[in-house]
DNA sequence: CTGTCTGCAAAGGTTTTGCAAGGTA
DNA sequence: TACCTTGCAAAACCTTTGCAGACAG
């Protein structure tokens, strides 16, 4: 998505385009895909030094609701992402590394609707240990 | 599974059997399936008044950890469940429900695998509006 | 000009932790 | 007995909120 449809989903939504908020999505346009608040105002902060995390927050919420980013939460931390697709992901349970999988079955919320349910969004959290880390020859017994 | 099966696999990780422990247990047999860490306090509190919420959620961490339980979050909070089997859970985004709903792709985690992870557990969390918010003529878009 | 947003500080909600006393095996 | 667990209180985290001043449209 470019930052001007960006800023577009942000007018749709009839939010106001600010600074702060231009900081955050230009941050998301640049990011590793997979983020949290705190990453999110570790680096604005260097370029915006009065923003707090509280704005920080309120921006993701913001922007997520616009469309802009999707969230999930691992462990009681909210992560935001990029990728607007229906897709999993992967978190490794001994270095904490969240990336992407590919989900093999897009009928996933087929089930739920052909029961009666409307369905607005699925999440699904993948957790096990990634290449990196079965390579270095850890048992997954021993990680934690 | 059974009261006996239960206390095994909390053996079986040297968990000790503590009257608390029994209360925990009791009432997850007697839950309706999906509860969090506050359901179990105020039921057992009734029966063991002096438990406290710290006991709670150590035990509940204790009784996840011996693979009597799985967990998975909404919005902040965790909530656990006796249902072992892969399956997604529902969260209806009116009336804040949890249900159980069957997955109708096994292979969820196989992609995975084949692509070089260890999988270890899966989380799908479907969000939307349940059959009785649907019927009650609650349009979504009215909803939250 | 009007309503929204920011920055600040404080509060809220959930979960964990330190410690002394008590209980299990 | 030796270690684990409980109860209590406090802390740790993450996130939201109230408010006054600032700003976008």
């Amino acid at each position: 998505m470019t930052l001007s449809e960006q800023v577009e989903k942000l007018r749709k939504y009839n939010f106001k385009i600010t600074p702060q908020r231009l900081r955050v999505i230009e941050y998301i346009n640049e990011s590793p895909g997979h983020f949290t608040a705190e990453d999110v105002y570790r680096s604005v902060v260097k370029v915006e030094p009065s923003i707090t995390v509280a704005t920080v927050y309120n921006i993701l919420r913001a922007v997520t609701m616009s469309g802009i980013l999707t969230s999930f939460e691992v462990k009681g931390t909210t992560w935001y992402e990029t990728n607007l697709e229906r897709h999993a992901n992967f978190v490794c349970l001994s270095c904490g590394s969240i990336e992407d999988i590919e989900i093999s079955c897009n009928d996933l919320g087929k089930g739920a609707e052909s029961k009666g349910y409307k369905v607005e969004n699925i999440d699904v959290i993948v957790r096990g240990y990634c290449k990196e880390c079965l390579s270095k020859g850890l048992s997954p017994e021993i990680m934690n």
